[in-house]
DNA sequence: TTTT
DNA sequence: TTTT
C-alpha cells in the first residue's frame, strides 16, 4: 500500500532490565516493557485514579540493543519511538496468540534517554542523548558513539 | 507517573467499514480495523516483497463515531492519532488473551480523512479535513461540522 | 483543505522563565523559549560539535498557561506538543518580519514536565504529568488539577 | 544536550513544484513550501473560517531530493516528517533575518505521497510509499526504489 | 513490572 | 537563553 505510516511515540519508564540476546545473524536485540500512565481525579469520589499501560518495546538494532544493554535498567525514563508489529505465536496448547510490540526496526526508531544522569563523567566522554541508529548498512565497528557523526552533515552550511 | 506519553500516529486504509455501537452512556463508540504496509525490494532475490499491519482502532467519542459512521468505508485512507490500551479479555476456555488497540478516548486523539474527496468547490461545501474532538464536557448536541468552532480561538490577535 | 496536520513535538530545556500575561479576553497567555539539540562527533576532526535549536512556545490556553506560570523555570525540561504558526509583524521600519511558533491552541497541545521533581509534597499533592488542555469549552472553574478528570472516561468498560 | 527531540510531520500540500539544487558536495537538496490549513465555523457569525500555515521544506538527502524531484508536484499531498532549523540569513540591507524550516536531514526524516495515485493494480507496479532515507552513507547509486531493501530486514523472524 |  |  502506498503512502502509509505506522509510528508510535512513547515516554514512560522501564519496568525491567533490558534482556538482551544474540540474533542468529550475530546482531544483537533488547527488548524490554515500558510502563506510560494517566492519572486522574474521579468526577464522582474525588478519588485519585490512575491507568498504567504496558508496552513490550523490541530493539532489532545492534547499535541501539547495545545502548539498552549499556545504559538503560528498570526505572529508567524514555523516549521510544518505533513502529507497532503485531506477532503471531502458539501457546502451549497450540493455539494462536497475538502480541503487540513496539519495534525499532533496523536503521529505523529513536531512542533517548530522560534521566538527568548525565554522562557520567570522563573527559569527551560519551553522549548519548539521542540515539536513533542510521549508521548505515554493511560493517559498521565503529563504537556507537561516533556513528552520530553518519547523521548529521557537518559540511553543509545551512 | 508523571511525565509520560502514550501516543500513536497511523496513516492507513480501513479494512472495513466502521461497527459503531451505542455505549451504556447513550454515547457512540465506533471501531474498524486499519492497515499500514510497507513494501521493499528483497536485497538477495531482488523480489518486491511487503507487510501488512493491522490496526484495531476504537473510539469511544460520540463526535467522532459519529464522523466514522457517516464519512468512512472500507478502503478509505485515514490519518489516526490515539494512544495504545491493551485490554484483556477472555477466551471461550475461559483464558486470558490481550489485544492492543489504538483508542481515541473522550475529547482525545484525531481522526482526518486523507482521500481527495475533498470539498469540490461550491459555496459552504462541507470540509471534514481534521476532525479531533475538542467539543467539551457536557451536551453539545450541535452537528459536529459545527464544534469545530471550539476548536481554534479566533478571537486572538497571533 | 481537507486532510492537513500540523503537529510538532520537541522534547528540551526552557531557556527563560515564561513570560504570561493576560490577554483581552481575560484569558492568560504564555511564552517561553525552548532548546533542543544535537551533538555528534565531527567526522574529520574527531571534534565533539553540538547544534542547538530555539524554539518558541506560545501558549492560549487558561489551564496551560497557569501550569507554565506555576510549575515551569528556566531550565526545566519539557515534551511539548503543538502546532507551528508563523506569524506577520512589522519591526521599527515599518518591514515586514516573520516570526515561526509552536503554538499550542485553546483545547490543543500537551504540555509535560519530564523533570523527575515529583510533585512537590501535599497531601494528595497534584499530579502534573500530563497536561493537555481538554477542559472542554465554557466555564470551567475548577482548579486545573481537576480537568483531567474531563480527560479520561472512567465509566467505560475496557 | 542529551534527551532532546525535534520533530515536525505534517501533511498538506505542496504550493509549487520542488526547486532542485546541486550542493557543493555533488548531492542534490530540494525545496519546497507546503500548506496545512485548519477551518472552522465562526461561533458569532456562523461563518465558515479558514487559516492556512505555509511551511518551508527543506530535503538535504539525495535519495529523497530525487523523489522530489520526479515525483512530487505543485498540489501533491505528502506527509513529511522532519525537525524544526531556524536560519538566520542577511536581508539586501544586511539586517539578520530568520527562516524556520522543516528539515529532512541525511539519513533523517520521512516523506510519504498521499495522493492515492496508487500502484493501480498490475504486476510489479510501482510502490513510492513510504520514502524514508536509510540507504547508508556512502554512495548509493542503485535508484531509489531499491533503497528501500536496506531499510527492512528481511531475514529476521519476527 | 515502572513511575508519581 | 537551556541542557549535557
Amino acid at each position: 500500500m502506498a503512502g502509509s505510516v505506522n509510528k508510535v511515540i512513547i515516554i514512560g519508564n522501564l519496568g525491567a532490565d533490558p534482556e538482551v540476546k544474540a540474533m542468529p545473524s550475530g546482531d544483537r536485540m533488547a527488548k524490554f516493557p515500558v510502563a506510560t500512565s494517566e492519572t486522574w481525579r474521579d468526577r464522582q469520589s474525588g478519588e485519585r485514579r490512575e491507568k498504567t499501560e504496558w508496552h513490550n518495546v523490541v530493539i532489532f538494532n545492534e547499535n541501539l540493543a547495545k545502548v539498552a544493554e549499556n545504559y538503560l535498567k528498570k526505572g529508567a525514563k524514555v523516549y521510544i519511538e518505533g513502529s507497532l508489529q503485531t506477532r503471531k505465536w502458539q501457546d502451549q496448547n497450540g493455539q494462536d496468540r497475538y502480541s503487540t510490540e513496539i519495534v525499532l526496526q533496523k536503521y529505523r526508531g529513536e531512542l533517548t534517554m530522560l534521566d538527568g544522569k548525565g554522562d557520567g563523567g570522563g573527559s569527551g566522554g560519551g553522549n548519548y542523548g539521542r540515539m536513533d541508529d542510521r549508521s548505515g548498512g554493511g560493517n559498521n565497528d565503529r563504537p556507537r558513539e561516533s556513528f552520530a557523526s553518519d547523521t548529521l552533515d557537518d559540511d553543509i552550511p545551512f
